[in-house]
DNA sequence: GGTTGGTAGTCTCAAAAAGAGACCAGCACT
DNA sequence: AGTGCTGGTCTCTTTTTGAGACTACCAACC
């Protein structure tokens, strides 16, 4: 009988020690990661690290983004601390986004993945044409 | 009257130049970033980069996650290549998911990005709560 | 032999996020 | 006076996500 409570029990604890130990749960990484998991943040991203642009470039830029969207993603991007936002009182106003150091930094780190991305798209593109033709 | 129109079209060039020659907008990267950029795909990444686990134990140690999102976000991990779905045929039938080399290759240059959040995250912490002042 | 608990999911419905497009005010050029 | 540019906001619809009930099978327990 006991036998079976101490499995139980030993069972919990691993699942407890991983989620104390593991950084999987731990709100930090989570934390960041989530502001830069939103579908055009690192799009944006690695626009602005090409060099500054104003709204409605970047609308021109990225023809498949809503204005809305645009807004939203360049705000949440401000907050975070990675997009500087500058207005001119040019006669109609614009308005500059550029990249600050701390985004500068996390590009850094972002690019990293941006690379793989482009090297090995045709990997992945097979291994989806791969598993659909088995699911087919 | 020139004037204007060579700048117009100047202009309209210099977007068409930007939009073919940067690799903001070619799908290469965004075909594959998207896939990783969901809400679970990195954390889950992360635990399986750890070591396989078992559907179950998945939903355990990431107890915020829906079975209907762990279900969806492996399948779309397995179909991208990066996770393997092994089934054993014990009574009640188990399933393990692992990195694929693919998805272990894909997991260094995520990597990075996760490091930087792990060592960052005060600074963007430190930057909401700034912008958050300001705003209010 | 009926309850409980473990396996890995699916299904349905509500809530949240994203996309499409109208609308705004102000100024410049025609 | 009409058109187009600036950077947005507002509303409506569609898509995505989240919460949780439900399936089916088996094993142990009472």
């Amino acid at each position: 009988m006991d036998s079976k409570i101490i499995n139980l029990k030993s069972k919990l604890d691993i699942y407890k020690a991983m989620t104390d130990g593991g950084n999987l749960a731990d709100c930090p990484v989570r934390d960041v990661i989530q502001g830069l998991s939103g579908k055009w943040s690192s799009l944006l991203m690695a626009a602005l690290a090409e060099q500054p642009y104003r709204f409605g470039e970047l609308r021109r830029l990225v023809p498949d983004i809503s204005q809305r969207m645009l807004t939203q993603t360049l705000y949440d991007l401000q907050r975070d601390g990675y997009v500087h936002r500058e207005v001119f009182p040019t006669k109609p106003p614009s308005v500059e986004y550029s990249l600050t150091d701390l985004g500068r930094s996390m590009f850094d780190a972002l690019q990293h993945l941006l690379q793989w991305a482009e090297f090995n798209h045709d990997a992945v593109r097979a291994a989806r044409a791969g598993f659909d033709a088995t699911q087919a």
